[in-house]
DNA sequence: GCGGGCCAATGACATTTGTCATGGACAATA
DNA sequence: TATTGTCCATGACAAATGTCATTGGCCCGC
């Protein structure tokens, strides 16, 4: 029986989820989490085998948490992320993190399982076409400042917005910007940030 | 028994809910469709009596699907909404649809069953938290046309771009831009055209 | 020790954006 | 028939944006 830990923000998600793998009979969800914080001690104290985990939730994200239990567990406790937006930078991220498996909610129910039970045996399950798109858009070539710009111009921001929210001068956060751009082969910041987001680079 | 048609864009959300739906007694999720597309002949043909439609589908969203079952049954098919954002402007133009219920999938996977049976027995099921902030908001301001262009910017576009998408000069597009910031009470087109979203305004 | 990249900042300049006024067409309403 | 609101367009103007050059500090690799 492979013990399963779920981690989704959305409590239907996660029920409906829970609720499809409990069929298998060789699956059992033993906990649920709303957020990727407290997921090492949830999986030592339920003794899991498989975490399966969403990317964006409040506090704790998805990768970080798969760092966090790559570093308590190593490759003993197998991650497998699910998530709704098949992002070339969510992918490299998540494998760099340590996961062993990536999919989309959009992939077909049997795929899961099957998913679940390769990496369990230790094996990696990625969509060859995710896999194959990441490789093509490269690592991120933004620099953490470029990023935090673009993530602070994501609200649609103006320039003295970000700059008080990053804390730095007007014409600091013009020039990064304006780099960003350049490296998104964009026009301006919002689209920029938006093509940025799209490629999981933020 | 309640027979129940499911249509979300994701697959394992769609499993995932069919799975969870069909743990209770009188509930059974008869028939399951990716998009709003063909949901008159498919609940006509498996006798369903509560269709649950996701909002943002690829080719006829919810509200849409709402409005065509509204037309065709009357009130002898309930729909359910179920959405991963609560936005004031969804949920008012849902009910305006036609639409018995309204929740988000962040809602206890009890609140889902109890939901269906109401809207099943004639009843009105909206989280009241939701319906009290769709009243605070009221209706959306926006012209058609403050819509459309507020829709071109969501991507980031310039002026030009939106110009050209909408097939008016960028003079009128430009007093579109102004008049929808006004109305948002926003400082730039990317801002407005994020509020208005957020607000379920597009 | 030197070169390169990142980061921060200032300043100049061209372009874009947003506001506002104005005028006309059209449809709906009083 | 007159009024109002929406839509379209142009033009003027001020403010914001994006580009570019320049300077300096810091860190890292060669």
């Amino acid at each position: 029986m492979i013990r399963l830990l779920l981690a989704d923000d959305q409590h239907l998600i996660r029920a409906g989820l829970a609720a499809l793998l409990n069929l298998e009979e060789d699956l059992e969800v033993v906990h649920q989490l709303p957020d990727g914080t407290g997921v090492v001690d949830a999986v030592r104290e339920h003794g899991v085998d498989v975490a399966i985990l969403d990317i964006e939730m409040p506090q704790v994200d998805g990768i970080t948490a798969t760092q966090h239990l790559s570093e308590a567990f190593g490759t003993e406790v197998a991650v497998l992320i699910l998530t709704t937006f098949g992002r070339a930078g969510y992918l490299q991220r998540a494998m760099t993190a340590g996961a062993q498996g990536f999919m989309v909610k959009d992939a077909p129910a049997e795929q899961l399982a099957a998913a679940i039970r390769t990496v369990h045996d230790g094996g990696t399950a990625v969509d060859s076409t995710l896999a194959a798109e990441a490789l093509s858009t490269g690592t991120s070539p933004l620099t953490d400042r470029e990023r935090d710009v673009l993530k602070a111009a994501l609200t649609g921001a103006s320039v003295k917005d970000i700059a008080a929210a990053v804390h730095l001068s007007a014409g600091t956060v013009r020039n990064h910007l304006s780099s960003a751009i350049g490296k998104t082969q964009t026009s301006n910041r919002s689209e920029a940030a938006r093509t940025a987001q799209l490629k999981g680079w933020l």
